[in-house]
DNA sequence: GGCCTTAATTGATCTGGGTCATCGCGCCGG
DNA sequence: CCGGCGCGATGACCCAGATCAATTAAGGCC
């Protein structure tokens, strides 16, 4: 969608639409409805907010909701019996929790930080996806990506190499970063607990390649949540082989 | 859908039509389509052979077809510059090839076994998607089916340990036996370098883990490739941890 | 059947990343 | 300002699975 269209919905919207003051409502799902259909669809469930480290679907529960994510992050996550655990992947503001579309949700999500999503039965979101195809075809293109990113990630964890993997995790990272970055000051919003069960290493292990990369002189750490690339061709050339 | 349903779909088709002697009618895509829609969408496409090991679309290839297996097998591979490759998964008769909808293939997609698939140009099957949205929430169905089984194979392939990703695999293969394994006989239709790449590990290791398992009594190799599954419980409990 | 090719198995050894242990730092509360 | 706590960093050692190296077995083809 270019810069004109965007702002041509966004003025339609009227100055008391419930969705006024929404960061990503091109983004999200919603970007496909006009102003009357958002806001039919807005007020057929709430906002609710979730501070770092809630639950906000636990995996093997009935999928009786689903949800648009506005701001924060989450984590899709999943444990084995004994503890081990794989992040799944992440949730930015706009995405959306529950496109698997299944009865019962696979993996956990859960808040990483602060974040705030609109909620919606998914009886009635199913009713609405029917009058709306074209809220259809565009949880169907979210899917896509998502599966595109799911295999992505397959070839990182089956194949690459520690070093590979947080060279590509970083670059992510990079991408990412929309406003917030500006000066080429890239956030790492999770922890290294998070960074490792999502790379399928350890925690000391992306310990010690992140301070390797620093040594390298390929990143530079500003803080501990928070790093800047210095030789970004490195960086790409380390993240395949 | 029950049975009573399906023949009765199966009489609708006629005698002279296209896809009567298809064996996974219900099961592809085209499951959603009446007589007259599937006999349309059939002709719009022609009906291609590959043989074991040819490339149906190579990775970075535009995008410009999209098909439905009908028989065979088919892998989803990405090769590292350096030789490695990871399978991201493999599609089975009724699978469908093209599900991301992006501009480019990610992945190269190859036979496995000699295979038949019904091809259609994506340009003219987005067409038919938009004049039939019943197929578009199908293909949605599907995408969000193996967006689910990606996700479960980033847990085998960033937790796992060996034996537990080969019995998973295993277990895998007993459920993609629908007709073809009667007396329990459960075929690996694709061979060690297959499966390593698909598992994350190397082809001595899954050989090696195999025979384990027969050395152990919990499967019985009936071919090379071929087997039996002797303690199936024990088989779901090494597929954990 | 016998030969040749290719895949699969098995054994010996090596190593990347895991494990265990310690340390340091920043932050918060008193 | 100090003490404690939780996260992250770093060091020493270990092991699951990789690598290297034969060996064996299954087709395919005269």
């Amino acid at each position: 969608m270019d810069m004109a269209t965007r702002l041509e919905n966004l003025a339609d919207l009227g100055n008391d639409h419930p969705c006024l003051g929404c960061a990503v409502r091109e983004l999200a799902v919603c970007g496909v409805l006009d102003a009357d259909a958002l806001r039919q669809f807005k007020e057929s469930g709430p906002t609710v907010h979730y501070n770092a480290g809630d639950t906000v679907v636990f995996e093997s529960d009935q999928a009786t909701n689903v949800y648009s994510l506005t701001s924060g992050l989450l984590r899709l996550s999943k444990l084995l019996p004994d503890g081990r655990r794989q992040i799944a992947g992440f949730l930015f503001p706009g995405d959306f929790l529950g496109i698997t579309m299944e009865e019962e949700h696979a993996f956990t999500a859960e808040a990483v930080a602060p974040s705030e999503l609109c909620k919606f039965q998914r009886r009635q979101f199913d009713e609405f996806i029917e009058r709306h195809p074209a809220l259809e075809r565009r949880l169907h293109a979210f899917a896509a990506h998502e599966l595109a990113a799911a295999r992505q990630q397959l070839v990182l964890l089956g194949r690459k190499t520690a070093t590979e993997r947080i060279a590509s995790f970083l670059l992510m990272l990079e991408g990412h970063c929309h406003s917030v970055c500006a000066n080429q000051e890239i956030a790492v919003p999770m922890s290294r607990a998070d960074v490792a069960d999502y790379l399928g290493l350890r925690i000391e292990t992306v310990s010690r390649e992140i301070s390797r990369l620093k040594a390298h002189r390929v990143i530079q750490l500003t803080g501990r949540q928070s790093f800047r690339i210095v030789d970004r061709s490195r960086l790409k050339q380390m993240a395949e082989g």
